[in-house]
DNA sequence: TCGCAGCTTATTGTATACAAATGCCATTCG
DNA sequence: CGAATGGCATTTGTATACAATAAGCTGCGA
């Protein structure tokens, strides 16, 4: 990794994330060197980074802007996801070590706990949430397929997507979470792909009802 | 377009294609920059691009290769290739346009031409196969499909799959992109999708067949 | 002969200056 | 008053110099 152009990138990545820097909204390089005390070089670097994974646009003069998704665009990258990640998981259940099913039973343990206690931990959700995700990809053995994923996983809206959900669909993903391990467990790659369709397509749908009853009050997105 | 940067990109893009620039060799960015006659900031621009399209390869210490796919690469990649492309026909199926339909008749009219001659010109064909699939991905409406099937549809021996076909597998494709259109104007979603994940997976098998029997020589990959 | 330490060289990363292109605005002409 | 055109300002593209890092080699010692 290189230094400065990897801060770059992630600062760029989570000032997008955060909402600091507002959809549509246009990039400077040079203002964005600033922020993240660097050169233009490395900052131009990471804006390409960005523009692959649409993170940021550019029109057809080179000026740089902020990716806008619109609802339509985000049931597409769920149904994306839901596809290859179906895949993935197929490929995973005949694929993944004993060691890896362990730590997928132990993120998922975490991730019991996380919404068990008195406050759900959403963050402690999400992460181990991630990490469960995570393996299940390396388990597939394809980097050109987690290339992919990681597209259609990371947007904006997609990553505030948990802080929507309702007790009860955190609870749904744990569940399900389960049958996907007792599905590698038995190596059923249909088995585990049928799951993981039914996952994601549930998470379009928890997102799309939360969001339908928050339009005018889009700020509740951030509250958990 | 930027010039140089793009130059760049299509010299050395056409340097892996063509084997000038051998999987597995190093690539070092003065050199490049030579060859294309400009400097090494547009160059690693260029990388860049081809390094998200597994053009090229980096390893952990920031050095670049020219990929080396194998047997099983290309596999995963036909898949891959084959899931995407029929989502893709299955959406265009439903927002293909007048116009758009009567180009795809056109192109393919243009195959059966150029396969009809005395001597097939594989070079039409494939230039007139590749504005087929074009033209479906347009259809499809999804930009994040289209970039992700960048990736997977042009990878070198990809490229030269159409190059091993026999006559007859010429003649196949022509029919099944018939069959195509017939779908798209039916309006046939799931139609058009089987007939393309058959297109693709067949054209698979044809180029696995056509690879083993020429394993200890592969110069023939490029002859008509 | 093998292995390692330290130096040398090759290669990539970053900063900066300048060139080119684009957008914006004001002025002018119909 | 509106549209076109010219120049100015802003922004991105490119080249180049230098810094940092990793690889390879040489010579020393065991």
């Amino acid at each position: 990794m290189s230094r400065a152009s990897d801060r770059a990138y992630s600062h760029i990545r989570s000032m997008i994330l955060s909402g600091e820097l507002q959809p549509g909204l246009q990039i400077r390089e040079e203002a964005l060197a600033e922020l993240c005390g660097v050169s233009r070089t490395p900052v131009r670097d990471a804006l390409r980074r960005l523009e692959a994974e649409l993170f940021v646009r550019r029109n057809e003069s080179q000026r740089s802007f902020v990716a806008d998704w619109s609802l339509d665009d985000l049931e597409e990258a769920f149904q994306l996801r839901a596809m290859l990640e179906a895949y993935a998981a197929k490929r995973a259940a005949t694929r993944i070590s004993w060691d890896q099913l362990a730590r997928l039973r132990s993120h998922n343990d975490a991730i019991k706990r996380a919404i068990g206690a008195a406050k759900p931990d959403i963050s402690k959700f999400l992460d181990h949430n991630r990490h469960f995700h995570a393996i299940i990809l390396e388990a597939s053995g394809s980097e050109r397929l987690s290339g992919m994923l990681a597209q259609v996983t990371e947007q904006p809206v997609v990553l505030r997507t948990a802080r929507q959900y309702d007790l009860e669909n955190l609870r749904r993903s744990h569940h399900e979470h389960e049958e996907l391990v007792v599905a590698f467990d038995n190596r059923d790659g249909e088995w585990a792909a049928a799951v993981m369709t039914a996952h994601i397509r549930r998470a379009f749908h928890a997102y799309a009802e939360a969001h339908s009853c928050n339009t005018e009050n889009s700020q509740a997105d951030e509250a958990a």
